[in-house]
DNA sequence: CGTGATAAATTAGCCCACATAACCATTAGG
DNA sequence: CCTAATGGTTATGTGGGCTAATTTATCACG
């Protein structure tokens, strides 16, 4: 790809996407199914198989913290469950409840609901662009890119003032 | 298109599009762009042709009171001007000042520098697929759908009974 | 020509997703 | 042991999105 090419692919991208999720959003929303957008992918990760925290920060390229939060929603929902089934006391791995598949089920079938009306009219070919476009999209945003920093904080074991005994 | 094409395509939009969103914002806040991923699309926008506000929020597909919070975020950047210029004094026009439309500029590169990497990869067939992709997106959620918000409060003049129940 | 409905925009109050910085708990290794 | 590294959580801040309520201006009409 030329670089006149990628800067108007990037250009299209940056009009686009914020409107597809928006008008995702706001559709589930109005189903009733508010806390969906960002943890759909969530859900359907760990439908595949259970993940720890980290390992699911990395996939979704979100920082660890940001994931701990989701996470707590999500268990707060009772979607998933934490459990500590290694060795090492300090993982934790994340599985999905049967509610939590209901959830995937049930925001599925809401947003294609609400989808269908505006794909319906497609005739097959954009139908084939669309899902062509899409499986594009997943390859090249497939498993976060771009942030190689978050492991590497300087930190020089000084920090330690009040130690706590319990 | 077919009920089970149009879930399976639902689903791979849920999945995909948060993830291009995170991707693209996350890139556009390493580059010193914060408050990209919403903005850009309304200075491309204001940049054909000044507009109002209501105009505005009906083709991003947001709501008139997110519409005018964000005019006022950019307003504070010196991106755009509120102006008052038609008969009706109810109504403001929008319009991109020359440092907005700098800013476009300079998003778009950064933009492109950042996604360059990820696209410059692909053959001529993907990044075929991915803008027919694109631009079916486009076609398909273009201008705000689905947001009829049927505002049919029940009116009843100067009531003003119980606004604040604790 | 008032008066009440409607329309355009703003303000106030909330929620969620994301980020950093700082912290606690555990493990690894000299 | 003691120190460093690793896995997660808490604290705090920012921004985008919403609804409800308010303000200001225009319009329809008896």
């Amino acid at each position: 790809m030329t670089r006149a090419q990628a800067r108007d692919t990037a250009r299209e991208i940056l009009k686009i996407v914020p409107l597809v999720m928006r008008t995702v959003a706001a559709e589930l929303r109005a189903a009733g199914e508010l806390p969906a957008p960002a943890h759909f992918g969530l859900l359907t990760v760990l439908s595949v198989q259970p993940r720890t925290l980290t390992e699911l920060a990395a996939l979704q390229g979100v920082s660890l913290p940001t994931m701990s939060n989701s996470i707590s929603a999500m268990v707060e929902r009772g979607w998933v469950r934490r459990t500590a089934r290694t060795g090492d006391r300090r993982v934790l791995t994340i599985d999905v409840t049967p509610a939590g598949r209901a959830a995937v089920e049930r925001v599925g079938r809401a947003a294609e609901g609400h989808l269908a009306d505006a794909l319906a009219p497609l005739d097959a070919s954009s139908r084939q662009r669309l899902q062509g476009g899409l499986s594009v999209l997943l390859r090249v945003f497939g498993q976060a890119p771009g942030r190689p920093s978050a492991r590497s904080r300087p930190r020089s074991g000084r920090t330690r003032a009040a130690p706590k005994p319990p």
